[in-house]
Order: structure tokens, then C-alpha cells, then sequence
DNA sequence: AGCACGCCGACT
DNA sequence: GTCGGCGTGCTC
């Protein structure tokens, strides 16, 4: 008897491990073999799950009579190539996450639901036999039918697609008529992207000798990670779109990630207008349908540039030939829940295999970024001109201390703005903070309006009024006397965009003033509406959180005033002040292109720190150095690596108990010591947190290879714990927010 | 995670 | 008398 073909599967649950099934019996002699890639569905338990084979082999750790035969195998060829398959795995072991779950991140929903992985097909009409002899004459009663005929019969044997008759002003009805009389016929076919012979659109733009070298730095065909390193508009858009064009010369494929609010048509305009060739684009906002459209089309080569966010590391390509990863040190490429990855440290593993260049951009680089270049592991490719001659922005404090606050405001803030208002120019402000006031207070017994649900304050709202909790979502009318001791004193403190911008209005009623955050572009087309209506050049003055420094262009821009600069400097986050100072310089960067210098004033209490001082005098190279002395000092990363075990539980003694057990379980297996530390368990930042008590346990090493031989055995053993079960929990590797 | 089985409280 | 609470156990 033959040995039976065993597959193991990879299913989306929890459950760290594969599941062995029997090959099915229904082997046809056309239909390939099974390879690691393709889909199945199985039974597990009483449910029916579709998982990934992820080997074949022909033996069991389980007795074979116990194995269930799979149902049902979806794809003939994998779905996933080995190259990714091989990612995901890489994934799931350095980050303990469980495979199945990895996988199920990797690919488009309707592929895990199971649905066919072929690319839609579209509906079109094409002559029949008799359609194309048939002269015109033959439909003198049908006026319609017989223009219709016509156009097809110059079409011929080109066929009229569904998508252009709208376009085309084609009537329903004449084409079921001349359906119907036999004269054509109604056909699906995959329609195959157009790529004409000349790669572009637009003339690449002559480079300047930065530019130039770091484009012949970057190597086409074998592995290196480069660093980008540019401020706002020293042209590093110019670098990406080049070293595109050089890879689809050579018949591959570019893959380009970008931050989630980064991705805007804007963005994608830039390449849609350099390239003739089909591009796929991977956003938040496409339907499970479009979706798997567009991953097919990558993998199958159909589109040679895929635009996406984070997720898109995964997607198959057919022909890989470079990476690209804007804005490099946005926290939206590492995923904050569930399976915690970083699409960074993905693309570079990625890149690595493929033997492929990755290239990462930013103006302010994050801190193990900026370490790798500076330590020669990656290429340093440094872009200081500005195009056009522009000037970098001036920028100046404004002490705080002993200063008369109207709102939040200055004087020498006010007067500046009124300047650059009736010179003509527009003033951007920045706020992160969204909402009126983040705190209601009693005045006269001093209570504090809670969130219920969490450890915070509920913020105010005045448009439209109402009180809101920021981390749960948690929402309440607006009160207006105080419920313990029914004073009518109550105040709100603190400022929020809304209120600066009522403050604002107030102040300059001769300029519109616009808010922007994610209450005031919550609509549709709000964003683009704005954005087009600030860049008519008229005065205004543009009021908003951090949506105002990532991606979009505010070329009449003069003044951007930074309420409150010292948040970042005593944060509990050890990276408080590097996220600080990145905000600080791409909100910066919105000020003055081109022929217009522009100013930047900052409001600080601590206009003497050390680190806001090197800033602004020294730029984002020297107070990086600085921040990686003081890590460097602290033993903090990237100078150690850390892993946080996260728990949470309604009761909070829960979680902490499931994490003394980690830490009971860590230390036997691998006693603390200079190399391997543990902090904790501890209470998170904020301990309860919708509805939740959160504790997490830090363990920091100096070697990432001991960290992740303690990691396996503990997350095992916890694994088998019957405490685990009762609290969710959770492993972060190389954790980016402490909270 | 999901889902079943199993043993104790207030209700059609 | 049942419906349903979540403890515990299992998934090839």
C-alpha cells in the first residue's frame, strides 16, 4: 500500500501550531501536485476552516487513523509563493505569533474565505460570425442599433467593454437587440492591463549630484538596505520615482509602502503621472472584492508598481525588483494589536531573500534606522539641497515661562501670525490634540469628568457639543453642573483644536479659519476639499493635529506655530521625545517652499532643554546623536532589544498574576542577569483601558538570539498554563508604544 | 479563538 | 420543571 499523502496546515486560530490531514482521494492526473501555498478546507473540531498547507509530507507525529482527510482543495497552484510562504514563517517565529494567524494577515479576505484566486472577469461584446458581414443597411428602423453596429464593426476584433458603455453613451437595450438578432455575443474575459511600449509619461526630472549618487548607490540586483535621509523637498520623491523606472526597465516589479494617511490620491498621482504602466493600489478603503483584485494582479504580474500599507510587504509579486518604504519612521507600519509586526523590518528580511534593494525614505528617520546607517549596516544616502533654491525654514522658540496665555497663545505668537496674515501668507498651527478641552473640571469642589471605562479624562466637544473618551470611544451628553456637588462652575481646561480654533476666529475675523483633524474630515471628500481650498493661496489660517504634517503639500504656507513642544519631553515613553521631535520637524516642513522662506515658532515651557536646543540649532542628525548617547547610557534600544508580554483581564488581579507566572516561568529557564533583564509585571500606562486592567512584563537583552531562545520555551509553557486561557495575553517584539 | 459539555441559579 | 451563566477541555 502506498504511503497517503499528508498535508500540514496552517488554520487561523490562536493555537501555535500545524494540523496534519490526509490528502484527499480525488487526485485527477492533470491537476498539479499539492505544494506548500494552496489552499484547503478542513474540518478542526466542529467547525470547517479554510488553512494553508504549509509542507507535504507522507508521515505523522499523529496516528494516521486519526488524521481527518481535508474536504475540499481550493487552488491548484499555491496561492502564496514560497518566498512569502517562507516570510509568514519567518514572521511567526520571530515574532511568537501563531502561523495560521500570520497567514491569515497575509492574505485578502476573500482568499480566506475562499473564494476562487482568479481575477474577476469583466463583462464584454464582441461581433458574431454574422455581426461582421452584416452590413448597416440591414437595421434602417433602428436608428440606435444601427450606430451601435457600427461602432462595433470598427472595433472589430477589438470588443466593447462593460466599463466603457456609460462612458460611451451605449444603450442596454440596443445591445440585447442586436444580441439577440445573433449579431454579437456577450463574453467575460480577464482584461489584461495595457503596457505600451514607452515606460513614461512625464520627463524624468534632471537630478542634482546628491540625488544622482545616491540613485547609482543603489545597487539593482542584490540586497542592500539604504537610508534616504532628506528633509522636505530635497527630493527624495524624485529618487524613488528613478529608481522605479530603472526596475521596470528591467521588467520587474516595484513595490511601494506608505503610511496609512499618507496614501493619498495625491500620492498616488505622482506615479500615475510619471509612469505608463498599470498600478495596483492597496488602501484601507477597498472592498474585499477590490482587494483581492488587486493582490491577484500583483502576484500574476498583471500591474508592475503596487502602492500599499503596511500589509502590502506580503503581497506576492511575480517579478520583484525593489522595495520602497516612505516616511520610514511612522508608527503605522508596525501593527499595534493581534500580530504585532513591523512591515519595515518585514520589507528588509523581504529584500534580503530576494536579493533585491530596499529602500527606506524620511526627513527624520527613527532612531534604529538612523543607528543601522550611521553604523554602516545600511547605505547612508544623504540629500541636503533644496529644490529650487528654497530655503529651510527659520526657526525660533518662544519662552513660555512668565508669559501672559491667552487660550494657549502668546503675544509674540498672536502678533506674528497678524503679520504674516496681511502679508498675504497662511498660518498653519499645531495642536495634537483634538476635541475643545481635554479636561472638565468642578470649579469649586474640583471633580474630574471620568471616563467610565478607563483611566482618563473625557474630552470636551463643542462641535457638535458633547463629551467623549478618546481611547474607548465612550460618548455622553455635556453637563453643566457638576454631579457631586451641583456647582454650575464648571470649567474647561486645557486646549484642543476646536478651541483654538474658536480662539482664533475670534481674534483674526477677518480670515477664514480651518480645522483640521479627524472629527473635522470625517466626511467623504472633506480632506481633498480642503486641501484644495488652502491651496488657492488666500489667507487663512489652518488649525490641526498631526493629519496636517503627513502628506499633504501646503505651498503658501509662511507661519507654522507649535502650541506646545514640551509634551514629548516628559512622556513616560522613552521614545516621547524622538516622536516629539519628528513631529516637530515634519510640521516644520509644511512652512515656505520654493521662492517663499517660512518661519516656525515654538511654544515652550523648557526652552532651555537640551534636547529642543539641539534641534533647532543643529537638526534632526545631532539630536538624533544625542538621543542615541543618552539610549546608549540607559541601555535602551537599539542598543538592547525588548520584548513586552502584555496582559489583560476585567480584573486586574488576573492579569498581573498570568504575568508573575510568565516572569516565575522566564527566570528559571533564564535567571536575570546584565544580559537578560525583567521589569515588571506592571501596570500599563494606563491601567484600565476599556473596560480592561492591562500589565505588562518587560524583558530587555543584549543579544536578540538569547532573548528569542527564552521567548519559545516561556511562550510554550505559558501556553500549556491553565492561567493563560482565563486572561488575554499577548507578545510584543521590538514593542514601538509602551502603552 | 470557537465550540461543546457540564453543572448550578431565577424564570417563560 | 427549563434557559443560560461561564469553568474546562479540545481541536490533526
Amino acid at each position: 500500500m502506498p504511503v497517503p499523502e499528508i498535508y500540514a496546515v496552517a488554520l487561523p486560530t490562536p493555537l501555535r501550531k500545524t494540523f496534519d490531514y490526509l490528502a484527499g482521494e480525488d487526485c485527477h492526473p492533470e491537476i498539479p501536485p499539492a505544494e506548500p501555498g494552496i489552499r484547503v478546507e478542513v474540518r478542526f473540531g466542529n467547525q470547517t476552516l479554510i488553512g494553508i498547507v504549509v509542507e507535504v509530507k507522507h508521515s505523522s507525529d499523529w496516528d494516521l487513523d486519526k488524521l481527518k482527510p481535508v474536504q475540499r482543495r481550493l487552488d491548484e497552484t499555491p496561492v502564496l509563493p514560497a518566498e512569502v510562504l517562507q516570510l509568514c514563517r519567518w514572521a511567526a517565529t520571530y515574532y511568537h505569533h501563531p502561523l495560521g494567524e500570520v497567514m491569515a494577515a497575509a492574505i485578502p479576505t476573500a482568499l480566506r474565505q475562499g473564494e476562487a484566486a482568479q481575477l474577476e472577469q469583466e463583462k464584454a461584446w464582441q461581433l458574431s460570425a454574422s455581426g461582421v458581414d452584416c452590413p448597416a443597411t440591414e437595421l434602417k428602423r433602428a436608428p440606435k442599433q444601427q450606430a451601435l453596429l457600427q461602432r462595433l464593426q470598427q472595433l472589430h476584433p477589438e470588443p466593447l467593454w462593460h466599463r466603457d458603455l456609460a462612458l460611451q453613451d451605449i444603450s442596454p437595450a440596443a445591445l440585447k437587440a442586436l444580441a439577440e438578432k445573433g449579431l454579437l455575443d456577450t463574453i467575460a474575459i480577464t482584461p489584461s492591463p495595457e503596457r505600451p511600449p514607452q515606460l513614461l509619461r512625464e520627463a524624468s526630472l534632471v537630478l542634482n549630484d546628491q540625488q544622482a549618487e545616491a540613485l547609482a548607490t543603489i545597487a539593482p540586483n542584490e540586497f542592500n538596505c539604504h537610508l534616504l535621509y532628506g528633509t522636505t523637498g530635497s527630493g527624495k520623491t524624485e529618487v524613488y520615482l528613478q529608481a522605479i523606472e530603472r526596475v521596470l526597465e528591467r521588467g520587474r516589479q516595484a513595490l511601494v509602502l506608505i503610511p496609512e494617511i499618507g496614501l493619498t490620491p495625491q500620492t498616488v498621482g505622482r506615479f500615475r503621472q510619471r509612469f505608463q504602466r498599470p498600478i495596483a493600489v492597496l488602501h484601507s478603503n477597498l472592498n474585499d472584492r477590490e482587494r483581492k483584485q488587486a493582490w491577484l494582479q500583483a502576484s500574476q504580474g498583471e500591474v508592475d508598481i503596487i502602492i500599499g500599507t503596511r500589509s502590502a510587504i506580503f503581497t506576492p509579486l511575480k517579478a520583484p525588483g525593489i522595495v520602497i518604504l516612505d516616511e520610514e519612521h511612522d508608527l503605522s507600519f508596525k501593527q499595534q494589536e493581534g500580530f504585532r509586526y513591523s512591515a519595515r523590518d518585514l520589507a528588509a528580511i523581504r529584500c534580503q531573500k530576494l536579493e533585491i534593494p530596499l529602500l527606506l525614505g524620511s526627513a527624520t528617520p527613527a532612531l534604529e534606522t538612523y543607528f543601522n546607517a550611521r553604523s554602516g549596516r545600511y547605505r547612508l544616502l544623504t540629500l541636503t539641497r533644496r529644490a529650487g533654491n528654497a530655503r529651510p525654514p527659520t526657526v525660533e522658540l518662544i519662552d513660555l515661562r512668565r508669559q501672559a496665555l491667552q487660550e494657549g497663545l502668546s503675544q509674540p505668537l498672536l502678533d506674528s501670525m497678524e503679520q504674516h496674515l496681511h502679508a498675504g501668507g497662511q498660518v498653519l498651527v499645531f495642536l495634537n490634540r483634538r476635541g475643545f478641552a481635554p479636561t472638565l473640571m468642578c470649579h469649586d469642589c474640583g471633580w474630574l469628568c471620568q471616563c467610565r471605562h478607563c483611566d482618563a479624562r473625557l474630552t470636551v466637544h463643542q462641535y457638535p457639543a458633547h463629551l467623549h473618551c478618546h481611547h474607548c470611544d465612550y460618548q455622553r451628553p455635556l453637563i453643566s453642573q457638576c454631579p457631586t456637588c451641583n456647582s454650575r462652575e464648571l470649567h474647561c481646561v486645557g486646549q484642543g483644536t476646536e478651541r483654538t480654533e474658536s480662539v482664533l476666529q475670534e481674534r483674526f475675523p477677518d480670515f477664514p479659519v480651518i480645522r483640521v483633524d479627524r472629527d473635522s474630515t470625517r466626511q467623504k471628500h472633506a480632506m481633498r476639499d480642503i486641501v484644495e481650498r488652502v491651496n488657492e493661496g488666500n489667507p487663512c489660517l489652518l488649525v490641526g493635529t498631526q493629519m496636517l504634517a503627513k502628506g499633504h503639500h501646503f505651498p503658501n504656507v509662511t507661519l507654522v506655530a507649535i502650541i506646545d513642544a514640551d509634551g514629548g519631553l516628559f512622556s513616560t515613553d522613552f521614545r516621547g521625545p524622538e516622536r516629539m521631535g519628528q513631529l516637530m520637524l515634519q510640521v516644520a516642513g509644511r512652512a515656505g517652499r520654493a521662492e517663499r522662506p517660512g518661519k516656525v515658532l515654538i511654544q515652550s515651557h523648557l526652552c532651555d532643554h537640551p534636547l529642543l536646543q539641539t534641534l533647532i540649532r543643529q537638526g534632526y542628525s545631532a539630536f538624533a546623536d544625542q538621543l542615541l548617547r543618552e539610549r546608549h547610557l540607559a541601555q535602551l534600544p537599539p542598543f538592547r532589544h525588548m520584548v513586552l508580554l502584555r496582559a489583560e483581564s476585567k480584573r486586574s488581579e488576573n492579569a498581573h498574576e498570568l504575568l508573575q507566572l510568565a516572569r516565575q516561568i522566564a527566570e528559571h529557564l533564564c535567571p536575570s542577569s546584565p544580559e537578560l533583564q525583567y521589569l515588571g509585571p506592571l501596570p500599563a500606562p494606563m491601567e484600565k483601558r476599556n473596560q480592561r486592567f492591562r500589565h505588562q512584563l518587560q524583558i530587555s537583552a543584549s543579544n536578540r538570539a538569547q532573548l528569542h531562545r527564552l521567548l519559545q520555551p516561556l511562550i510554550a509553557q505559558l501556553d500549556q498554563h491553565p492561567l493563560s486561557r482565563r486572561t488575554r495575553w499577548s507578545v510584543d517584539v521590538d514593542p514601538q508604544d509602551m502603552a
